[in-house]
Formats: structure tokens, sequence, C-alpha cells
DNA sequence: TCCTTCATGTAACGAGTTACATGATTTG
DNA sequence: CAAATCATGTAACTCGTTACATGAAGGA
């Protein structure tokens, strides 16, 4: 139930079409709610036919043609609605550990390059989230609603720390299968 | 695609029933591959429809009774193949994360409420990993399968101080509301 | 017998993914 | 006009969740 909830922030902050939103899911919103643009049609229409949002008188309903929504009142009301739910920490589903502990079984030829590559791969998005922090949070700025988005950019960050030293840890820790043939 | 060879690696661990597999995915395997009985039956059926298990000769296919299945040899490969794949890591999905994106906009009565909620739930998580930690993996035990395996609950317990600490951050950078309900 | 627990399922639905379809606008 | 790109959608499928159904075994 959270998807509608974040194209109504999304909304909030700046009234858009489908296309704008989906691009923006793939900027700073997709990286702590990622979307498809297929997703994201599907449940535009959904809230417009729930009276949450609506497009703009400008917009013709034309298919083909750019149509941008705003939210409504009823919208608002239900996002504060669903900000103040108490939702329990999803469990843990990572397939990159559900191999490791499937590589104990069968063995892991190779599961050190993987991890490489992931340690390359959370390095990459550090750096990207460090950058949009620069940008976007100067000292400065410290307005509440700046201070949340950029508690909510910390999270990104500490997370990709989190991988970052783990993966660290872990190719310390298992023997390299790459040009030392020492594992079978 | 996890979730079939999440359950060939407990079947190769140990050779079990569907109950049986739904409490292990309650305790060690759910920790970071969650999942239902419901879901586990359901892949048991297809598994064993694809050659990969079998259910033990001495269960009978009656309903309401046991029925303990093993790993075939082309289970086996099967998993194996799947081990050697690259997989990019997933993007955030964090509904907590998004719920304080949301009150940047809407306002957020109660956030740190939350906030304090999952901290004291994160806390507790940690505190299992790290029993299981010192029962399961004491200094002595190091085999190759122990030191996967290790790694794999080190993730987890990495992870549960990632948001403990993101969360102590968190409730720093906010300002409380209510008067202090945190009793209980 | 009735109740509980163990055990194996079915059914229906919602959310997410992948592939494809259709129309409008720009530009060569 | 043709092709590329912008823009909005449909369809089909898998995975995960919730609620419910069915049967067996053991004890009050």
């Amino acid at each position: 139930m959270s998807l509608p909830h974040a194209i109504l922030t999304a909304l909030l902050e700046k009234p858009s079409s489908g296309l704008e939103l989906t691009r923006r899911f793939d900027r700073s919103i997709g990286y702590f709610w990622s979307s498809t643009h297929q997703q994201i049609y599907r449940e535009l229409g959904k809230l417009e036919q729930a009276g949450q949002i609506r497009a703009l008188p400008s917009a013709q309903p034309a298919r083909g043609q750019k149509k941008e929504y705003e939210v409504l009142p009823a919208g608002r009301a239900a996002l504060s609605a669903w900000v103040a739910l108490r939702e329990d920490p999803k469990q843990i589903r990572d397939p990159l550990l559900l191999r490791m502990r499937a590589a104990a079984v069968v063995g892991a030829p190779g599961l050190d390059a993987e991890l490489r590559r992931h340690l390359e791969l959370h390095r990459k998005q550090l750096a990207e989230y460090l950058a949009i922090e620069g940008r976007d949070f100067p000292p400065e700025r410290n307005s509440e609603e700046d201070r949340l988005r950029h508690l909510v950019l910390r999270g990104g960050i500490d997370l990709e720390n989190f991988w970052i030293g783990w993966l660290t840890r872990a190719l310390d820790g298992i023997p390299a299968t790459g040009s030392s043939p020492s594992a079978g």
C-alpha cells in the first residue's frame, strides 16, 4: 500500500504527468521507493477514480498527450492518515545473502567476483548520494522539511556504507577464485 | 526467482516436510529470506513437478499427513546454476523512509514515536542475532561452510546496527511530539 | 464426543515485472 | 513523408499476502 502514497507525496511536491513522475522516481524518490511507468499509470488511474487527484483542466484526455495531475484535498487527507499509520519493519529479503548461504552448501566458485561487483556498484551509488547531498543540502539550508528530507537521504547513504563495509569484510574472509586456483 | 532456491538450500541442509521448512524459515533462513507456509507448499509442489525434489518413499501422499522431501540431483544442479548467476542489488524500498519523506510535506505528528518503536524492534532483533552468533559460531568452529554462514548472519547484525544508528541520529534531529508516551 | 494441535493444502487478491500497443510531436 | 522520441496506456504473468478449507492424531 505504499506506491499510491509515494505518488501523492511526489505530486504534492510538484504537480506532474505520468512520465515526469516516472523520471522523478528514477531520481530522488526512487532512491527509497522505486517504480516503473506501468505501475505509475495504473496507480494514477486508481487515484483519479478515487477522487484523490485530478488532471489539470488544461490537459485534454487524449491518448498520447501529456496529462498533468494535482492532488485534491481528499488525497492530502489520505496521505496524512497513511503517515500516521504504524508499520513494522519488513524482514530482510536479500538474494545475495541467500546466494551466500546456498554457496555454503553447493560451493561458490566465482562468488568473490560477484561480491566485488556489488562492492563497486554500492560505491558508485554512494558517490551519487553524496553528490546529491552536497548539491541539495548545503549547511545553511535548515528548514524542517529539509531536515526530514536530508534524514531520508542520510538513510540511503548509511545503507550504502553498511554494504560497502560488509562486502569488504566478506571479501577478506572468503578465498578468491579468480587468479589463484586454491579452492575447488 | 529466489524462493525455490531458498527451499533447495534448506532441503540440502536437511530433508524436511513443509511445516518443518516453514519453522526453519521463521528461524534461521527467514532472517534473510522470509516466507509463509502457503508459499512454501506452492513451491514444493512446483519443485516436485519439475523433478528437482521428491517426497521420501516412507511418506504416503495422504492429505493431512507429514510428507518429507529431499533434493534430487537435478535440484542440486539447478541451485548451483543459480548461485553462479549475477544479480544487481535491488533498489531500496522502505515504507519508513517514504513516510518520512511524506511527513516533510504533510507534517509528522507522532512520527518520532514510530521511530522510537522501530528502534526498539531493531534492538530486539539485534539481540536475537547476537544470541544466535554466540550459540552457533563459537571461535573454535571455522570450516568453510561455517565461515560463509557466519558472514550471512553478520550481514543481518550489521544491518540492524545500521538501523539503530540511523534511527538514533534521526531522533536527535527531529522535534518530539506528544508529552512522553514512551512508557510501556 | 469435542477441542486442540499438527499438517497439508486452495482461493482470491494485490503488488511488481516484462512485453507490447497506440497515439502525438518533432526533425530530417 | 519517414523515423525518432515523447507520452500514455494494456495484457499477461509471477510473487507475496490473507483468508479459508480439509484431514489426521491425541487428550479432556
